[in-house]
RNA sequence: GGAGAGAUGGCUGAGCGGUUGAAAGCACCGGUCUUGAAAACCGGCGUAGGUUUAUCCCUACCCAGGGUUCGAAUCCCUGUCUCUCCGCCA
């Protein structure tokens, strides 16, 4: 959510920035109904104090033994005309509150401008293409023998976008996990969180995923009004929300590995071969809250902590800086880590880090406390994928691939494997 | 699932339907005292919004949402959560 204050005072410069991301907002609709919000707030509260007055003063000549009904009489209209003042007041104040759940976040000035993915820019590159020396196969080919990736069986026990992992593919899997979270607590400074994988709709309101995003999501069934997570970063981020945290505890950072549930809706046909984009994957997520001041600092480090993960695994990648028209809902700016995939040709988003600035806090009423100020004020939330484990082990066995359709494991998933270095068709 | 108790400011904890936005204590901040600290004493100390900006003033908020009333932290209804006991259970 944005400042309203800045919607008042500077409407036309955030519509300017909210169209570099391609979002119109109605300047003159939003004007006409704060000039009603206006009225009707000094309206309604003149009228409440009215009424406060009156029944103090009835208070007190009751208390005096005097006749009241001359005063009961002189507010008989007053609750009338109040409830009136007020239903009115309501109804404006929930149209502009929805106009802003529905605003998203204002693009920092570092951001490239642009509406689509083509107007990515590529910030840096680590490692160049893996150039095998024979024709690659992808990681479909790969998975297929001893069944390591099994989808038909997947589509058995569920439906298409699900797969089952066998044996030692499935170890790998789960040593990406326990890899990823000790890296990140023990060389990058964050604790390590266990979180719900249901969430209810407040949580999902304070990170941007509602009011506009539902049909991404994984709604259960009943009356609990649950949703699986789509990512980590909902029951992570929210921890901070309707909390004021001390200064000292100041910056916060959590890693937690999640399953994280997505619908997929409007990606009908787009990879559907293989575990590139699944309704459930596996991701270790980071998530900072941080001063305002440190925020952008913020930004750089914990992408730098998304890399260390690919360097460390040795899998080549670049980084993007997303456009304004790219990013998402909640994001001031974001970089997507993309990974080299030798069976696509091409390189794939794997990690996206972004900061959101108060954006989420606004919505979720995340503070901390400022001793110079000594007040509650909102602080800047962050995270990145670091990194999703489904693409992760695609990129493994994609890289890391041999002529006779081996897989080699990297050193730093040795201890994690039990020792075991190739996995064996 | 059954029975009962409860939810008040950072914490503890008072609060007859009418100057209670809320006693008191703790914590915290400023000051006096002290070589310094502690103690003692004095003062301050919630959040959000509106108006204004020197300040003042006004409104809302005592779990949430409804209701009764001229007036609700206080009464009624619904929901959520917490605790205790019983039952069941990975």
């Amino acid at each position: 959510m944005l400042d309203s204050k800045l919607l008042r005072t500077d409407i036309e410069d955030v519509a300017r920035k909210l169209l570099a991301r391609g979002y119109q907002l109605d300047v003159n609709a939003f004007n006409e109904l704060e000039v009603r919000r206006k009225e009707l707030q000094m309206k309604t509260q003149e009228l409440q104090n009215e009424r406060n007055s009156k029944s103090k003063n009835i208070g007190k000549a009751k208390a005096q033994g005097e006749n009241i009904q001359p005063l009961l009489d002189e507010v008989s209209t007053l609750g009338d005309e109040l409830d009136a003042a007020k239903s009115k007041l309501d109804e404006v104040q929930d149209k502009l509150n929805d106009i802003f759940m529905a605003m998203p976040n204002l693009p920092h000035e570092s951001v490239p401008a642009g509406l689509s993915e083509d107007d990515n820019v590529e910030v840096r590159k680590w490692g160049e293409p893996t150039q095998l020396g024979f024709e690659p196969k992808d990681h479909v080919e790969l998975g297929a023998p001893n069944q390591w990736l099994d989808f038909e069986t997947a589509v058995k026990l569920t439906g298409s976008r699900f797969v089952v992992m066998r044996g030692e593919m499935a170890r790998l899997h789960r040593a990406l996990i326990q890899f990823m979270l000790d890296l990140h607590t023990t060389e990058h400074g964050y604790q390590e969180v266990y979180v719900p994988y249901m969430v209810n709709s407040d949580s999902l309101r304070g990170t941007g995923q509602l009011p506009k995003f539902e049909e991404d999501l994984f709604a259960l069934k009943g009356e609990s009004g649950y949703y699986l997570i789509p990512t980590a970063e909902v029951p992570v981020t929210n921890i901070a929300r309707d909390e004021i945290i001390p200064a000292d505890n100041m910056p916060v950072r959590y890693t937690s590995h999640t399953p994280c549930f997505r619908s997929e809706a409007g990606s009908y046909g787009r990879d559907t071969r293989g575990m590139i984009r699944q309704h459930q994957f596996e991701k270790v997520e980071m998530v900072q809250m941080v001063k305002p001041e440190d925020s952008w600092q913020a930004l750089e480090e914990l992408t730098g902590h998304a890399e260390n993960v690919l360097q460390k695994l040795g899998l080549p990648y670049r980084v993007m800086a997303l456009c304004a028209g790219d990013m998402g809902f909640s994001a001031a700016k974001t970089y997507d880590l993309e990974v080299w995939l030798p069976g696509q040709q091409a390189y794939r988003e794997i990690s996206s880090c972004s900061n959101f600035t108060d954006f989420q806090a606004r919505r979720m009423s995340a503070r901390w406390r400022n001793p110079e100020t000594g007040k509650p004020e909102l602080l800047h939330t962050l995270n990145g994928s670091g990194l999703a484990i489904g693409r992760t082990l695609v990129a493994i066995l994609e890289n890391y691939q041999r002529q006779d359709g081996s897989i080699r494991i990297p050193e730093v998933l040795l201890k994690y494997m039990g020792g075991l270095e190739i996995l064996q068709p």
